[in-house]
DNA sequence: TGATTTTGACCTATATATAACCCATAATCC
DNA sequence: GGATTATGGGTTATATATAGGTCAAAATCA
């Protein structure tokens, strides 16, 4: 089953998504590419996109980045490069490889009286 | 209407999405929060947790972010702060206002033979 | 080792995002 | 100014993501 959803975001969300959408405007529109262009490139439609730029925190994660990508806004502005961020993908899973598979938190206290 | 959707993907875009995928695993466990207690937190379910765990590239980018913002991980790695950011939103839309609104290209040639 | 908890993988019903339209207006260019 | 194109904002049918559940296996800890 599927509750209605209704998410609240922090302010932090907001605005880094926000960021994140007029950047791609901007590098778009600097690269004199039109929004049917980009959204064909992307492989995703032109209402999509227009939302993607309005910063429409629901649209997915892929189709985002894919735009970003194809405009040339870098994530992890670290780097753009592709060779430095699967160094860092690496270093995330030997980082993973050494950490406990499962949190556990304490065992409830079976004693409740007092 | 809308047709079967199969999305394909740069390179860069998976493995950005891996990346911070494996960034916000860490940073769950390293915290000692189980997938329960970071769904609850995010307001999301905790197999879509999971799945931002494993980088679908097709989940929301809010829930994704605001995950990484609960567990502590940075987007735009310049800064994790608020007031940072906006002064970044500020600097794009100055830049926006300045830029065309829209893109135009070179007008058809009516002139088709030759 | 045994008790307890977490995790991963699956499943289902349903709310919702999506592509693909359309149209009016705005923006650009000559 | 006039012609042309881009954009924004709708609408609709449908594919799909989601919440919420179950269950077995794995992981943790005393």
């Amino acid at each position: 089953m599927r509750k209605s959803v209704k998410r609240t975001y922090s302010r932090y969300t907001e605005e880094a998504i926000r960021l994140l959408a007029n950047l791609i405007r901007s590098a778009r529109i600097e690269q004199k590419l039109t929004t049917q262009e980009v959204a064909d490139r992307a492989g995703i439609s032109r209402s999509m996109l227009q939302r993607i730029e309005k910063a429409d925190l629901r649209c997915e994660i892929g189709a985002v980045f894919e735009v970003a990508t194809i405009v040339g806004v870098s994530l992890f502005d670290t780097s753009q490069s592709l060779t430095t961020i699967r160094r860092e993908i690496n270093r995330s899973n030997e980082k993973l490889s050494l950490l406990p598979k499962a949190v556990h938190k304490a065992h409830k206290v079976v004693d409740d009286d007092f």
